[in-house]
DNA sequence: AATCGAAAAATTGTATGAATATCCTATCTC
DNA sequence: GAGATAGGATATTCATACAATTTTTCGATT
């Protein structure tokens, strides 16, 4: 097996990051839908945990956005809707350039041979057509990158937006073609960043964003039809 | 009194928001300092709490990026340093103009209401050069914008990032002239936006972030001699 | 004197109990 | 019959108790 450095998820070490993992999942996912209410103690008995767990991933899900806490009342779902999803591309568009740019500027030797085996491991499982494990190695990408900008700040709001768009990502790259499509865009970045073209990298992320957002909206289209 | 529409805060019903609240700002005034590690007994006593809200606030404030928690072990400040705020204007810069603009094309009459309303006020605090009340309702009017725009996900952002330079906008309102300079870009830009001249409004709006920016780095300079 | 390790202290993680607020419903009044 | 109201049920909020883990202390051994 493939050693590679994704960042451990804490979820084995606490309750509480495993029930927020499972109740963010959940709401992403679409199982509780906008409206839906939270109770403490239905949760606590179908995950098979005390409430405490519960109110505290709750409370995270409250500033993620992803429920309303009414004070002595309870959470409820606000979830994540399809507008707020191509707002997300939208102001991706304006800011996954900037980081790009400052990563650019700022990446190390260790970095871009991260990058490096990100592209590896996304082309060997486009090859196998395997999408799980593609989408997994393309999201890497982007979060390499996120992590090379250092900007804390800029890096907090892309990998919460990214993490907000998995579910409309996955559908997008069932699209003919729009994985290897993305994969030469990640190749071209990676390319202006190793020659240390901030102008270029920055335009080529530009593009690959949007065109990740019209293949979406398109995709979209087709499903309604 | 005047009555105005600000929020209300939560923190009159839980003791879990004030707790918030309150290391959220001390945090952020640099009462607590980055590697500072918060000691759930020890705040409990110091707050007259439980450690129940304690925890939760902290399990919150991690999700904003304010606090890294390690399981099992606790949690450090992480605060907000003055690379990370310039970033956010730099952020700001390229976002704050799409809110304006989505803000005016969907904007209703009571809202430009509420704008005119906060300019008006802020007018009267300059004058009376009351610079607490001056920044009240200078932030009031962005937020305002926020609200306007209707997307969830870049009100999100940006009120976040907002919260997070308070402290910095407060002294850069102190440099001679540029609360005035402000309030005259923010009437432009209101202009604009009842006119319904979108491109106007969004690059008034790019204009008046970069403004700020600049001051808020030339203030930095000055401070260092 | 330095190091290792075990016991004790400190701290976090989880569960549960007590108090309070809200909601629902049945009953009463007009 | 419609609306108000009281009371029980339900859920949240906060506190506390207990468990698990980590850190510190301190003494024994090399």
């Amino acid at each position: 097996m493939l050693k590679i450095g994704i960042e451990q998820e804490d979820s084995q070490y606490s309750l509480r990051a495993k029930v927020f993992q499972q109740l963010e999942e959940d709401i992403l996912d679409g199982k509780f839908k906008s409206g839906d209410s939270l109770i403490e103690t239905k949760l606590s008995q179908e995950l098979g945990v005390s409430r405490t767990p519960i109110r505290e991933a709750i409370r995270q899900l409250e500033l993620e956005g992803l429920v309303k806490i009414v004070p002595n009342k309870g959470a409820v779902v606000l979830g994540i809707s399809t507008q707020d999803i191509e707002d997300i591309y939208t102001i991706r568009m304006l800011i996954e350039g900037l980081a790009v740019r400052w990563a650019t500027e700022k990446i190390n030797d260790e970095e871009i041979e991260k990058l490096k085996e990100s592209i590896e491991l996304s082309e060997f499982y486009t090859r196998k057509n395997n999408m799980q494990h593609l989408q997994r190695f393309d999201s890497r990408f982007h979060e390499l990158i996120y992590e090379a900008c250092k900007s804390k700040p800029l890096k907090h709001v892309l990998t919460t937006f990214h993490h907000y768009i998995q579910k409309a990502r996955m559908s997008s790259f069932a699209a003919p073609g729009r994985a290897s499509d993305a994969l030469k865009e990640h190749k071209a970045i990676l390319e202006a960043m190793i020659e240390r073209d901030c102008d270029r990298a920055e335009k080529l992320m530009y593009e690959h964003v949007k065109n990740a957002s019209a293949n979406l909206i398109k995709a979209k289209k087709q499903n309604q039809n």
